[in-house]
DNA sequence: CCTCCCCATGGAAACGTTTCCAATTTTTAG
DNA sequence: CTAAAAATTGGAAACGTTTCCATGGGGAGG
């Protein structure tokens, strides 16, 4: 087609021409950098000016081994969780002078490898990255070997490594207790892409560990690989073959607030045929009714915290402190959660009343602020 | 600190060290290109394995001026439109061999203009931007006049460029018609950001043109600024200033959901003393009771669009053409949107039961479906 | 056996920077 | 006024690629 392939680029050395000077002279003076008269000052500005001239990044980093870019790979940002979560990286990035470089991974392991090859190639500074499993993935031994600065998020770190990420094994293990508290002995687990995700592993183990110190029943797992269109069918299978469940933890908050629509699809009440409790804490769950009862999480902070820690591991300085695991959650309260219906008749006023307005447990709140 | 500075990195002459040869045929071999014999391969494969050679993009960015990198500009990914074009266009660059500069601005026009500068230096081989005003964006003026091929998203074009992007103003007059269709006559608009938002801006004047074509009120306008924390003051205030208002078109979902919750907690009940109806279509609009009256869109599918056409323009392709502007949404109807109190009480069942199971109008899905 | 071609190969230039160093000019001190 | 010190300036190398071009060798056709 009709296109001018050739976009004309200024460059540092049709300035020097202009201003009549060495190309070293104009490179001192547009980066303050060595001495410059006064005059050779102004000659360089104006030429710069008069030309539109803006420095080649691609020129600077060949030169300087360094290209103010950080890789950021996430699994999807369908999931506000992440979405979040990179905002908050890439706003701190931004802020100090680097540029983020996305790539959603849709939970593939082999396409994790590849991104991640394909960035280290792009020679990014640094990494923020959640891996589907942090032991065996490749890409991130990649990383480690050739020593490029990097920081886990939402992964379990090995020992050498830092990570910024929920304590899903306490949150989890919280959840039973909370289920426990409102005398709930069999409920069962929930999860999307179980095999792909440390996280919803992480969370199941805990789960259990919290119901076995409980003194409840080991939680029956659920586990869909599909987007949850079928959850209906699968969770009416479930539920025929655990017929005493009385609740079910949904490893994140979309997924509980589909399983209570599809539990009402099947004529079920929420809570007081069947309990819902989620994880994350997105916003929404505060504005349906019943109010979703749920592990709350702060994304953005775990983001922003994950960019420091790269920052500092690029810039030699000390690494930001991680969060104690005990204040990176923290549970809230709400209508989706309540006693069994046969124990449910006193309760019911003050379980779908009470919490949609004010969900969130009182210590609970107090350490979510404190993390911020 | 301790920290080695200098990272290893093998580059092509080790390679050619290695497997005694030059440089230029490592580069022959490694990219297929040109001429070499078997036993050349052969060493020069081995010696790249052997060192685990990768090539520096960097080195090929400034040879080949071209850095396989796209800018992406969008306000914020903490709205899911966004969070899902940007997976959407980052996907389809991934699969074409190119990566995605994210920068997210805010919702403000001088960080917008700044970042679209950095990312000029970086190089960047096209844009596909939301910027909040394309009229004065001094950004998208730059890219324009160094000729960098882009794309806008979710933004009005001018008659030269491209745009994927909702017909705000048709979209938004549907919802005039389907307010009309429940009897509501009386109904008021309210906006976040309205000041820095092209699509609010459309949308408000989209609504005004249906309201006036159906004969309603003039609505009045709400706009708030700050996060929704305080919107049940607001909406008390603009209740009290308009008592005669049925109903609030909402200039997204979050805050359709939002002023639900408010509504309610000003003792209001929805859709019996106030309808609200919601722009973009999130999911979890379908998820809520009431469910959520709205206009659907499919972000998804604009962003891997305006991914399609910037990469056109790029390889001089010719452009996939646009969606017809009648296909780029559909309404959804829902239990949020209902006649008014007054005229309910016979209406009230089929308003309350049938949307929240099957809520899309039946032409409308139709719709959708041709825009995949 | 002699040409002529084609294939294989490597040297060197170019891409846009920064920075070292040497050369020149200006300033300062004595 | 002179010498030394300081400031200013430009040339050139280096960063990691690709590609143009020249060189040399081997095979085919005569």
């Amino acid at each position: 087609m009709g296109r001018e392939s050739l976009r004309q680029t200024v460059t540092i050395k049709d300035v020097a021409l202009r201003a009549g000077c060495g190309v070293a002279t104009v490179s001192r003076v547009l980066n303050n950098s060595g001495s410059a008269s006064v005059d050779m000052q102004q000659r360089v500005q104006a030429a710069a000016d008069m030309l539109g001239f803006e420095f080649s990044e691609v020129g600077r980093s060949l030169q300087s081994n360094t290209t103010r870019t950080i890789g950021c790979v996430v699994p999807s940002l369908a999931n506000p969780v992440y979405a979040d979560a990179v905002q908050g990286a890439q706003e701190y990035f931004q802020a100090a002078g680097y540029q983020t470089l996305l790539v959603c991974t849709n939970y593939d392991p082999e396409f994790e490898t590849q991104a991640i090859r394909t960035l280290t190639a792009k020679q990014v500074d640094g990494f923020v990255l959640t891996v589907s499993d942090s032991i065996f993935s490749e890409g991130l031994k990649s990383i480690k070997s050739r020593g490029i600065p990097h920081c886990l998020l939402f992964s379990m770190a090995s020992d050498d490594e830092q990570s910024w990420s929920v304590d899903d094994l306490s949150a989890a293990s919280r959840v039973s207790d909370a289920f426990v508290e409102k005398g709930h002995i069999d409920v069962g687990f929930l999860a999307l892409k179980f095999k792909s995700s440390d996280r919803a592993r992480q969370r199941y183990q805990g789960f259990m560990q919290g119901c076995y110190r409980n003194g409840m029943k080991k939680p029956a797992l659920l586990e869909i690989n599909e987007d949850s269109q079928e959850l209906t069918g699968f969770l009416k299978d479930f539920l025929q073959k655990n017929p005493t469940l009385t609740g079910i933890f949904a490893s994140n908050d979309f997924l509980a607030l589909a399983t209570i629509r599809s539990a009402r699809a099947l004529g079920l009440n929420v809570p007081g045929d069947l309990s819902i409790v989620g994880f994350d804490g997105i916003e929404v769950g505060t504005m349906v009714e019943p109010s979703l009862a749920t592990i709350v999480t702060d994304p953005k902070t775990m983001g922003r915290g994950a960019a420091r820690t790269v920052l500092s591991v690029i810039n030699g300085t000390s690494a930001p402190v991680l969060p104690d695991p005990k204040l990176t959650f923290s549970f809230r309260a709400g209508g989706s959660l309540a006693f069994p219906a046969a124990e449910r008749a006193d309760d019911e006023k003050a379980a779908t009343l009470s919490p949609s307005n004010n969900p969130t447990n009182k210590n609970d709140k107090i350490q979510q602020e404190r993390l911020k």
